[in-house]
DNA sequence: TCTGGGGTCCTAGGACCC
DNA sequence: TCTGGGGTCCTAGGACCC
């Protein structure tokens, strides 16, 4: 058996442990860029805010029902989700952190518990411990644990946890949920799946894997086999990164090569410090730019090179030469540039490396001026230590008007309580 | 004026090998 | 007149996830 914990409206909800104000309005969250809503409580979604909604669409929607907009946290969403993700790991030692707010554990070995009950105790656990509100769904599968969770959010009557002993016993359940409900059924899939005449989670688990492995691909047939309660999908190591981007909507149209070229070393650096932090090293750099695709004014540009690192690499001098270069090939005078990125590629990990006899390697990785960078930054915050091309005007810098305090990673921005 | 930022996997097709 | 039968690797594009 395997259970699927996720944190019910994630950002929110961690947005109200350091700020009770919050509870029981309608709140939003915005995405970088104060851009789109990503996060919705009970209150917004029932005012009918859609996820991904564009948030200057909903101004004026916003002030009619008071509704708190915020601008995304990422450094305090970060933290709580390690918080959650250790208590979790508690409750078995066979787990899957699957994303920012959800984490599988797997129950083998766990056949004399009443797991409805172990699924209460992890409930409340999180809420008394971190005050965040989560759901369980426990099922034979993870496919099927995910239903059971989409149930336990739904009910209100189950208080959060919802157990699917066997898939014969959910099967009838299954008429209830939409296709498009399904993990792994995603808009277009569900689309298609209907004109086949396959509506619902119950018609999908009824159909013939060879029909779906040739009509789709192996992905969805097997989602087939796992609604039907065989387990296809185990719990999987956390795998480094295959690749690591790091990229950012500008708050204002960016027209200055000098500008654009300090926002893609600034997204360097951070990527190159991911990469360390994995432990991997990049076989080439990929950097692009773009404007405003949704203008119809602006002229329209939009371009990307790579470029190969003559070895492998971690070390931030070498990929922000990489990048500049390659900024420099892209880069078209009179267009306002709206959004930039830089993504390492090719990452090669652990101790494969092959060495290159014509290259001095401890020359080229400087390993221990970059070591002493991570370790005066790690110590003072970020960029207590950064290169000059990285610079300071911040042109570049995405908007983030309402942006709560870092309460639990900055010193400075801790929660302060006054005493009347 | 204002529309996010990450990831993964699979498949098809082309180039190339013997 | 007749034009094989295997492979691999790479890339682009499309789907999915949060």
């Amino acid at each position: 058996m395997f259970a699927l914990i996720d944190c019910n409206n994630f950002y929110v909800s961690c947005e109200r442990i350091f700020n009770p104000r919050l509870e029981g309005k309608p709140v939003v969250v915005l995405s970088n860029n104060d851009g789109c809503v990503v996060a919705r409580s009970n209150e917004a979604k029932a005012l009918g805010f859609k996820m991904g909604a564009p948030a200057y669409q909903h101004q004026d929607l916003f002030r009619q029902h008071k509704v708190i907009s915020l601008s995304s946290n990422y450094a305090l969403y970060g933290d709580i989700s390690n918080r959650i993700m250790t208590m979790l790991q508690t409750f078995s030692p066979d787990f899957e952190i699957y994303s920012i707010d959800e984490i599988f554990l797997s129950f083998k070995g766990f056949s004399e518990w009443n797991l409805t009950d172990y699924g209460k105790v992890m409930r409340a656990t999180i809420l008394k411990g971190i005050r965040v509100p989560t759901s369980v769904g426990i099922g034979p599968t993870k496919t099927l644990a995910k239903i059971a969770n989409y149930f336990a959010k739904k009910h209100p009557l189950l208080e959060g946890v919802y157990e699917c002993k066997d898939a014969a016993s959910i099967l009838p359940l299954l008429k209830q949920v939409a296709v498009g409900e399904v993990w792994g059924v995603g808009r277009k899939w569900a689309e298609h799946l209907k004109v086949l005449g396959i509506q619902t989670a119950y018609d999908l688990a009824q159909s013939d894997y060879a029909m779906i492995k040739k009509k789709f691909n192996v992905i969805l047939a097997r989602t087939v086999l796992e609604l039907q309660g065989v387990n296809c999908l185990n719990i999987e190591e956390v795998a480094p990164r295959k690749n690591i981007m790091v990229s950012r909507s500008f708050g204002q149209p960016v027209v200055l090569y000098t500008d654009l070229r300090e926002a893609v070393s600034n997204f360097a650096t951070r990527a190159s410090e991911k990469l360390r932090e994995q432990h991997s090293l990049a076989s080439a750099v990929m950097v692009f730019v773009r404007t405003n695709p949704f203008s119809k004014t602006d002229m329209q540009y939009s371009n990307s090179v790579t470029l190969k690192f003559p070895l492998e690499t971690n070390n931030t001098m070498v990929i922000l030469k990489s990048v500049v270069k390659g900024l420099q090939q892209i880069f078209r005078e009179q267009y306002k540039y709206k959004k930039a990125g830089v993504m390492l590629v090719d990452l090669i990990h652990g101790k494969i490396k092959q060495p290159d006899i014509f290259i001095d390697e401890a020359k080229m990785n400087n390993a221990k001026l970059i070591n002493a960078l991570d370790a005066i930054n790690s110590k003072y915050g970020k960029q207590t230590v950064q290169f000059a091309v990285c610079g300071y005007a911040g042109a570049w810098k995405s908007t983030r008007n309402t942006v709560s305090p870092a309460y639990t990673t900055q010193w400075d921005e801790l929660l302060v309580v006054y005493a009347n």
